[in-house]
DNA sequence: CCTACCGATCGGTAGG
DNA sequence: CCTACCGATCGGTAGG
């Protein structure tokens, strides 16, 4: 009896699991608006309302998406990222986690967060809220490697740690946006030299970074 | 006769201006896919099929907005800008104009080209390649005018133009972006500190540079 | 998880 | 420029 139960729950989890992977993909490319239950229903050979009744509303299921594409993210690109040994060379390495990820384009659309934050802009509620703070949360990391790699001495302390995150983020963001429209690996190659030359600009040992990468 | 004939064609045109002026506003908050002829002919208080006779698919209305927002641009942003002496103050005039141009926000959405090209980045078709070319045409003014500028002796040779004009151009792309999501002026402030930085490690005379802002 | 259905809206057409 | 209409699809519901 109760493994019936279990293996029911695990059965409904996994399909679950297997909706919002999909709905992932589909939603870099049509957005989360553009996101229908009914297409995505047929893309996984389901009807709608047995995909409907896993959420109980399409917002529902778009905040669902949303918090699944950040533990895809967390997964894949940040906390590997973060194994690298503290300082600049952490730093340098999350950043070239982020170039790796929008030129191996895992989503057909590029960059989740950046196809979805810019979709809802200027649509306020739940679902901007939310991508704003994940976003932020993006930027933040940033700034507390900065802030990290200040206190082991490896970037000057006059560098404004919010600053230097700002640019680099809006370079990755760049690089993204550029790739997926021209489809030419030329944008990572030009961001990720500004992203070097930028942190070198406010490095204590500049050669030893050049060397280090 | 001959009056009524061209009156009706005069009629014709400004009807069509209202209907882009209106198309390019609704177009950055909800897309060029989410913007509905239903709903454009509701906000002009005109029948749909009357609104559709202008154009006679959606997809000759969405290109037809794109040339708008075009010119639009073209008339209010960049060639007021070109209007200042060449070299670089040319070249700072137009960062200034387009951060103006974020900061002020014609459009509901922010940047009409930033919002769609994203939009499109992932969709193949005339209108993904349209919005490419006029991207593109961004980075080029920029590149052109560095290379100008260099040409008259105020940046450096050594600085490669397009990989400058590609970092200013990120930098305005991720200040509309920004500014979009958390409405928080800080963000034009920062990568106009950005754009400035970056200006003044290429240029020949820095402390010029400095005061003649 | 399914079939069968709801009202609303989509892009587009006929005919004037 | 209009009214009246088309088939398709939207998010969501009833009932199982």
């Amino acid at each position: 009896m109760s493994s019936t139960v279990h293996h029911r729950k695990a059965q409904g989890e996994q399909t679950r699991k297997a909706i919002l992977q999909c709905a992932m993909d589909l939603a870099t490319v049509d957005g989360l608006t553009g996101l229908s239950i009914g297409g995505l229903a047929k893309e996984l050979k389901m009807s709608k309302s047995g995909l409907f009744a896993h959420f109980g509303s399409k917002e529902a299921l778009q905040l669902a998406v949303i918090e699944g594409a950040r533990n895809f993210v967390l997964r894949e690109v940040v906390r590997p990222a973060l194994r690298t040994p503290k300082g600049l060379s952490r730093l340098w390495s999350l950043c070239e986690a982020w170039l790796c990820y929008t030129e191996q384009q895992p989503f057909r659309g590029g960059c989740f967060f950046a196809a979805t934050s810019t979709e809802f802009n200027s649509r306020p509620g739940p679902i901007r809220d939310r991508l704003a703070e994940i976003m932020a949360e993006r930027q933040q990391t940033f700034a507390r490697l900065i802030t990290k790699a200040q206190q082991v001495g490896n970037i000057h302390d006059s560098a404004d740690a919010n600053q230097l995150a700002y640019e680099l983020d809006m370079l990755l963001f760049g690089a993204n946006w550029a790739f997926q429209l021209y489809g030419d690996a030329d944008v990572i190659v030009r961001s990720r030299l500004a992203m070097r030359h930028r942190l070198q600009s406010v490095c204590t040992h500049p050669k030893e970074f050049i060397t280090a990468i």
